[in-house]
DNA sequence: CCGTATCCCCGAGGATACTG
DNA sequence: CAGTATCCTCGGGGATACGG
């Protein structure tokens, strides 16, 4: 029961791992990856998505993961610009893993919420 | 990889998720997980494992990971105490997810550093 | 050995106003 | 519509010193 996988990876958290999951998990980021990976988005659709999210937020997020090629911005030059986001192949393989930690997310927050509570209570 | 569903989960981004996953996903949490997931730890032996980790920023991280039940804290009142951290069963439910993204991050990296350069270059 | 207590800095990110 | 440009706040977290 201890060690399941005791070769295992022995995965390294190093400098550009965490930069990585830092750009890539960061505050707006999650939403945004799950409004686009429903349908390409304009910016203002993506605003309206996501309330809370900030013009100067959301542009930095977009720029951000399309910078790591995560998503991509295609501008149609029509008369007021239209601005399109969509999700690239490789935004697509995130979806697995991100999904996996929503998941477990979902699943154990009863379990969580409880072990704060109790930690909570035999703080005072 | 079946299960692309694409009507999935609907996976929401709440308050709750983010804040859970901020707490177990910050800067030193990974680190100190893939520690106490080979073996229990002191306090002292964590910070020999992650070098650039201060304490302050290692007690918080435990605090908040014992908080929500990642790990538990074990004080033995010796001469001077001595204090061992686990990970409990519901911390090493939080692995594979960790993992995923993890192998992800290798996974993918080659891919995303030439995507930077691609951007960086079309800046200027 | 295992922390707390302070001080301090710096950058994320909100609010607001303006532009092509 | 899709951003830039400023200003400002707030809190993470490093450095350092002290305490049980």
């Amino acid at each position: 029961m201890r060690d399941t996988a005791p070769r295992a990876a022995e995965l390294r958290i190093d400098a550009p791992h965490r930069e990585l999951l830092d750009q890539v998990l960061d505050k707006w980021s999650l939403s945004v990856l799950n409004e686009l990976c429903e349908h390409p988005c304009r910016f203002n659709e993506l605003r309206r998505a996501i309330p809370a999210v900030t013009q100067k937020s959301l542009t930095a997020t977009l720029r951000r993961l399309e910078r790591n090629g995560i998503v991509e911005r295609h501008v149609v030059a029509t008369r007021p610009v239209a601005v399109e986001y969509r999700i690239t192949r490789l935004g697509k393989t995130l979806r697995a893993p991100i999904d996996a930690l929503l998941e477990w997310a979902d699943a154990h927050m009863p379990q969580i919420e409880h072990a704060r509570t109790l930690f909570d209570a035999e703080i005072e």
